[in-house]
RNA sequence: AGGAGCGUGGCGCAACCGGUUAGCGCACUGGGUUGUGGUCCCAGGGGUUGCGGGUUCGAAUCCCGUCGCUCCUCCCA
């Protein structure tokens, strides 16, 4: 076998995809429910847009990006979050003019260039919702309570919300200023990443993991009280709302997040079952993101979580083995005429709406039956000579081995079926 | 990008201080049982031990290189 997946890149096999479609399902019902509406987008994008819209100095556009050039040169990259492309959607096809105020929400394919480990992948998958048009506090909550929501619907516990203001562009500026100041006198005794961070984002040193650095950054201000009136008042009102509703969060002052497009709330989803990495979703208000992308002055809120993850904590907690895939009935055939009558059989009951499969490797009875109890059957028929001339015989239950006799016709066999 | 660990049939493993023909379990295929399943019994297919080189009478085993995978730092979903 010489060919092997590219590095990063993973099947998904049959064994696990109901876990997937579990997942999904469960996602589109939240949604639905909170009144989101699903929006898919291309995989490739002009490269501009992610540059623009995340942020020049980024780690995601700096190093992680799958760029190349398209056969007329053009500069294209496999997108590697989807808020900036929904924004351009946004923007392109006017839906500003329409009703200004849109609640999107998508799933699928994210790409980044990382070195793969446990939870991150080259390509994974992020599900994620959009709520544009709003500066409500009570709309930052909204999209935090779903995120709750369908962590709830999934029985998920032992999660943190960790969550946090940066304020607004002017307060962001004043608590890069801030921390300039803070760090000057210090900066010479911490790590090397911290030192280059210092220069190029100020930001990011809270981020820094470094036990040596941990009580310099403990020293450091915080964004919280730096923010101007209307921003302390959004974050306020948040809170506020989060306690209404009963949805536990912590402050984390440290809290800042690499994606230079976010504006006032920041949070984080944690959990401890991940591992290394363990932000099971994330988001935050991208209030400027419309305007610097040529459009009116238009703030946003969104959140993004990873499939992969949220799924690896999903089989960490349910161990059982997984539903398989439905099938009602098996018909195990016995010569050419049995095959034929069984061939005619699925073609009528499968428009019935049974879904229903034969052996097509002219395999012996036995191993047919046994081939259907592998496959988790419900019901079993035999179609041997007896039956292909009676147009009867005797339908089997898998589970309790009861035999029910019945005619062989899509009405005699669905009647059975199809009651519970 | 940096650090650590690991590469043996599809999967999980054994053999490894060099020594017959690389074994075992699961899975797969057939038979026992050409008309009724999960158990059991028997048989079978499937490996250039990741790849390349070196040491040696002899390498899965020791050495070097390389590729791949995993985990960690970092960053994030």
């Amino acid at each position: 076998m010489n060919y092997r997946s590219v590095r990063g890149m993973h099947d998904i096999l049959p064994d696990e995809i109901t876990h997937w479609q579990r997942v999904e399902q469960r996602i589109h019902e939240i949604a639905a429910l909170f009144n989101y509406h699903e929006i898919r987008l291309p995989l490739i994008e002009h490269t501009e847009l992610f540059s623009r819209g995340i942020g020049e100095e980024t780690d995601v556009v700096n190093k992680e990006m799958y760029t190349f050039p398209d056969r007329r040169g053009r500069s294209l990259t496999l997108r590697p979050e989807l808020t900036a492309s929904v924004i351009r959607s946004y923007l392109e096809h006017g839906l500003h003019n329409t009703d200004p105020f849109q609640k999107l929400y998508y799933i699928g394919p994210m790409f980044r260039y990382e070195k793969p480990q446990r939870g991150r992948s080259r390509q994974f998958h992020q599900y994620g919702i959009e709520a544009i048009g709003s500066l409500a506090p009570e709309l930052d909550v909204e999209v935090i309570h779903l995120a709750w929501a369908l962590m709830d619907s999934f029985g998920i516990r032992g999660l943190s919300l960790r969550i946090n203001s940066i304020g607004c562009a002017k307060d962001r500026r004043r608590y890069q200023d801030a921390l300039h100041d803070h760090f000057s006198s210090r900066i010479k005794e911490m790590c090397p990443d911290c030192q280059r961070r210092y220069n190029d984002n100020p930001l990011r040193i809270l981020d820094c993991k470094n036990p040596h650095c941990q009580p310099h950054i403990a020293a450091a201000p915080a964004s919280t009280d730096l923010l101007c009136h209307d921003c302390a008042n959004h974050f306020k009102r948040v809170c506020q709302c989060l306690d209404e509703l009963g949805l536990p969060y912590e402050i984390d002052p440290r809290l800042v997040r690499g994606l230079d497009y976010y504006t006032r709330t920041v949070f984080e989803l944690i959990s401890t079952d991940l591992g290394a990495q363990d932000a099971l979703l994330g988001g935050g208000r991208y209030d400027g993101l419309v305007e610097q992308f040529g459009g009116p002055p238009t703030p946003g809120v969104g959140l993004a979580g990873g499939m992969e993850r949220l799924i690896f904590v999903l089989r960490q907690r349910n161990r059982g083995p997984q539903d398989k895939q439905r099938l009602d009935l098996f018909l195990a055939t016995i010569g050419e005429e049995g095959l034929r009558l069984a061939i005619q059989l699925m073609k009528e009951l499968r428009v019935h709406g049974v879904s229903v499969d034969t052996d097509y490797r002219g395999r012996s009875l036995s191993k047919q039956i046994g081939y259907a109890d592998q496959l988790a059957a419900r019901y079993l028929l035999v179609l041997g000579p007896d039956e292909v001339s009676a147009k009867t015989g005797k339908i089997k239950r898998m589970d309790s081995g009861e035999e029910l006799p019945v005619a062989i016709n899509p009405t005699g066999l669905t009647s059975i079926i199809n009651r519970r």
